[in-house]
DNA sequence: GTGGCACCCTTTTTT
DNA sequence: AGGGTGCCAC
């Protein structure tokens, strides 16, 4: 059997499933069938060696990775695929640190705090000191502290050392290590973990429990990393210490994709890998099987830019190919427009279908007016990534509620759902009763449960209701199934009857997802390879998953949008790498954060060689950004390919140049904004002094109108703008001041 | 404590 | 454009 598959295998291919044994590093080039060799391998290990699948631990980038390997792997060996040891790093060793909180001080059911429970509570925290929430912007505070813990620096460290100060109080943070400590002390308090958490524990599990170590490295014969080149130092670190004592560690990757640098991935691993393994054996793949000529020599003289590359020679038996077509566009709704188009046109002239479409952009928000583009065509698209399902406010709801009823330490849950739906406890009294839990040293459940010793009157009575309501559901939790317990939290919480309620268009959907999280509960109850069927074992899934797993459409015959990097690992026959233009691509943070360009042409790399058969790149001249219409260049970046491969589509290339004069020129003809629509009347909300929500008024043309600021004048003209949503209104007397239809001041006279 | 309104800021990628 | 926030009225 195992000879079936050798013989589909090049020689470095082959040497790469074979040698199991020591340590090796496969560099893979882009197309190279770096999946086929790790499937092989692993399979080789298990038919071939014997080895016993729990004794493999494969580490993967995504969660929807690590289910494909298995499922190949499962289609070579069988079942045994199952018992592998397979996933993210986060997922692997969160399993792990469950199994091993005690260690740690830490209950086994503690929470995950996400990205957005991470920036709250840094809000929090800000505040609680006092600070400029300004200066200190969670986001930039929360990056300062993942990399430190990326770096495995804990607050100890970085408080006692003073470049860690002397850094922070040149860029005006001096106030950065407090931070970080007071935020690492309320995780903890809360019973929770963050993403960085759960690899910097690791380390310190591993670190300060020899036996636990021992028994993870006597477990894990095998230890293999993919996507090497986008692991941080902390995840290096991991895997170093498993694979210590056998030192059968694979790492695969390659160093041209590298594109998760701002996430702390570093490069210099796969340089550290060769001095801390003097045995190392290392295979390149450098034959390219998926892509056209055309596209590896693109692809090619980008990468040929960068400097800090290992040399590595990509190249491929496969045909010339068409070249690139290059599409401009006036603005960036015509940039769909053609995008459409040209998908259509493909499908028939080549008989393809949506599926063996892709489009890649930089950033999410492009993907609106491309998705007005297919839709308007009748092309079936899906958007990959952007804002989650479990992202969702509707969904963090309820799984606040689940959270809290789970671990009643948790305070970003709890926040979140204490006045959700509004029962009266105010921001004023949440903060009293963190502060009486700090004051007295107790966790935040005790306070609520003495609220009365906290608060009175009305809050009090509030909260104990509160109080009431999550002991119910502490016992769901703990008696039911997870299905079962979400549920009986959705109906009494009381969440589902407000969406319920909710007769808009929003509300239906927010209702409907409402419905489809309990649905995804149910599946996974019933699902028999699950064995714990318990809530905390549905939300350590749910914690780590990210949309992109969530495939289960019955029509799969879509075209494929989503950002460049997370079509990192994917292929597609035709892609289309739109937005392609200066500030946007490469990315003006980049620019501007005066650091180099190589990841964002690295970034640029992985796009091109994401296509089999033909790719597509274009641009626009204008584009809407924040609301404003804006001027473009193209990229730098379109410069740089080798012009032998780029076709300038015919029929664009009419297009006035400089390409800069042309849209100065497009933008002063219209300036008045074109979404913007006259009408004569508008309905606007009443004024005061009797005003109500639903108290409404018509607004038309030459009312006699009132403004607190402009005084009186008469209404010459109304602009609605968007989907009704605001609209302006032109004074006669203020000297045709355009404003904003929503001042409700405003008095019809 | 709640709710409306005007103003302000976003300004990259993700486990 | 869209969401968050601070201020004000009730």
């Amino acid at each position: 059997m195992e000879q079936d598959y050798l013989e589909k295998l090049n020689p470095p291919q082959r040497e790469a499933v074979v040698n199991t044994e020591g340590p090796t590093m496969i560099i893979a080039g882009a197309g190279s069938g770096k999946t086929r060799v790790l499937t092989y391998r692993i399979a080789h290990l298990l038919k071939t060696k014997n080895v016993d699948p729990f004794s493999i631990l494969s580490l993967t980038f995504t969660n929807k990775a690590a289910r494909e390997m298995r499922e190949r792997i499962e289609g070579v060996v069988g079942t045994d695929a199952r018992n592998l040891w397979m996933g993210t790093f986060h997922s692997v060793f969160s399993r792990i640190l469950r199994s091993e909180a005690d260690r740690l001080g830490y209950p086994s059911h503690f929470t995950i705090y996400d990205s957005d429970d991470s920036k709250s509570l840094i809000k929090n925290i800000v505040k609680f000191y006092g600070l400029d929430d300004k200066v200190y912007k969670p986001n930039v505070v929360l990056n300062r502290i993942s990399s430190a813990k990326n770096r495995l620096v804990s607050w100890q460290e970085y408080i006692n050392n003073p470049i860690y100060l002397a850094d922070d109080t040149e860029n005006g943070k001096p106030e950065m290590g407090k931070i970080y400590k007071e935020y690492v002390k309320r995780c903890f308090k809360a019973d929770a973990m963050d993403f960085d958490d759960l690899l910097f524990n690791t380390n310190v599990l591993f670190r300060d429990h020899i036996d636990v170590l021992n028994k993870y490295q006597q477990r894990f014969q095998y230890v293999m990393v993919d996507e090497f080149q986008d692991t941080n130092i902390s995840q290096y670190l991991i895997t170093k210490k498993l694979a210590a004592v056998r030192r059968n560690i694979c790492v695969v990757g390659d160093d041209a994709q590298s594109i998760y640098a701002f996430r702390g991935a570093d490069i210099q691993n796969i340089l550290n890998f060769e001095k801390d393994y003097p045995e190392l054996n290392i295979v390149k793949l450098e034959q390219n099987y998926r892509s056209s000529k055309t596209i590896v020599g693109a692809a090619n003289s980008i990468i040929g830019k960068n400097k800090n590359q290992l040399r590595k020679s990509v190249w491929t038996d496969n045909g010339e190919g068409d070249l690139i077509d290059l599409i401009k566009a006036t603005t960036d709704n015509e940039e769909g427009k053609l995008v459409a188009s040209a998908i259509f046109e493909s499908k028939n002239q080549n008989h393809y279908r949506n599926s063996d479409f892709a489009i890649l952009y930089r950033t999410n928000s492009q993907s609106r007016a491309l998705e007005e583009a297919l839709r308007r065509n009748n092309i079936k698209y899906k958007i990959i990534g952007g804002l989650s399902f479990y992202q969702r406010k509707e969904i963090k709801d309820v799984l606040g509620y689940i959270r809290f009823a789970v671990n009643q330490n948790d305070e970003q849950a709890l926040r979140r759902i204490i006045n959700m739906p509004k029962r009266g406890i105010g921001a004023t009294s949440v903060e009293k009763l963190v502060v009486a839990a700090t004051e007295n040293n107790a966790d935040l459940w005790t306070a609520l449960l003495n609220v009365n010793q906290i608060l009175g009157g009305r809050a009090a009575s509030a909260v104990s209701e509160f109080v009431t309501l999550i002991k119910s559901f502490k016992t769901a939790v703990e008696k039911k199934d997870a299905f079962e317990a979400a549920s009986h939290i959705a109906k009494n919480s009381g969440l589902l009857k407000e969406l319920y309620d909710d007769k808009t268009i929003e509300g239906r959907n927010r209702y409907e997802n409402v419905q489809e999280l309990l649905n995804g509960i149910k599946e996974f109850v019933e699902n028999p390879e699950n064995e714990d069927k318990s809530m905390p074992a549905f939300l350590q899934e749910v914690a780590l998953l990210t949309d992109a797993d969530n495939e289960k459409d019955e029509d799969k015959d879509y075209v494929t949008m989503m950002t460049i990097h997370s079509s990192k690992g994917l292929e597609f026959k035709n892609v289309f790498v739109v937005g392609m233009e200066e500030d946007l691509f490469p990315s003006q943070m980049m620019i501007s954060s005066r650091q180099d360009l190589e990841e964002e042409r690295r970034l640029f790399y992985v796009a091109i060689t994401r296509a089999e058969k033909k790719l597509y790149m274009s641009y626009a001249l204008t584009r809407y950004r924040f609301g404003r219409l804006k001027t473009c260049e193209p990229s730098r970046f379109l410069e740089e390919i080798d012009k032998d491969y780029l076709k300038i589509n015919q029929k664009f290339s009419s297009s006035p140049s400089p390409a800069n004069d042309y849209a100065k020129n497009f933008i002063s003809k219209n300036t008045v904004q074109p979404t913007r629509k006259p009408v004569n009347q508008a309905v606007i909300h009443k004024p005061s002094p009797n005003f109500k929500p639903s108290n409404t008024a018509k607004l038309a043309v030459g009312d006699k109108i009132e403004h607190p600021k402009f005084g009186f004048g008469e209404v010459t003209k109304i602009e609605v703008q968007g989907a009704n949503k605001k609209a302006h209104i032109s004074f006669e007397k203020a000297g045709d001041k355009t404003l904003l239809l929503s001042f409700a001041k405003l008095r019809i006279l």
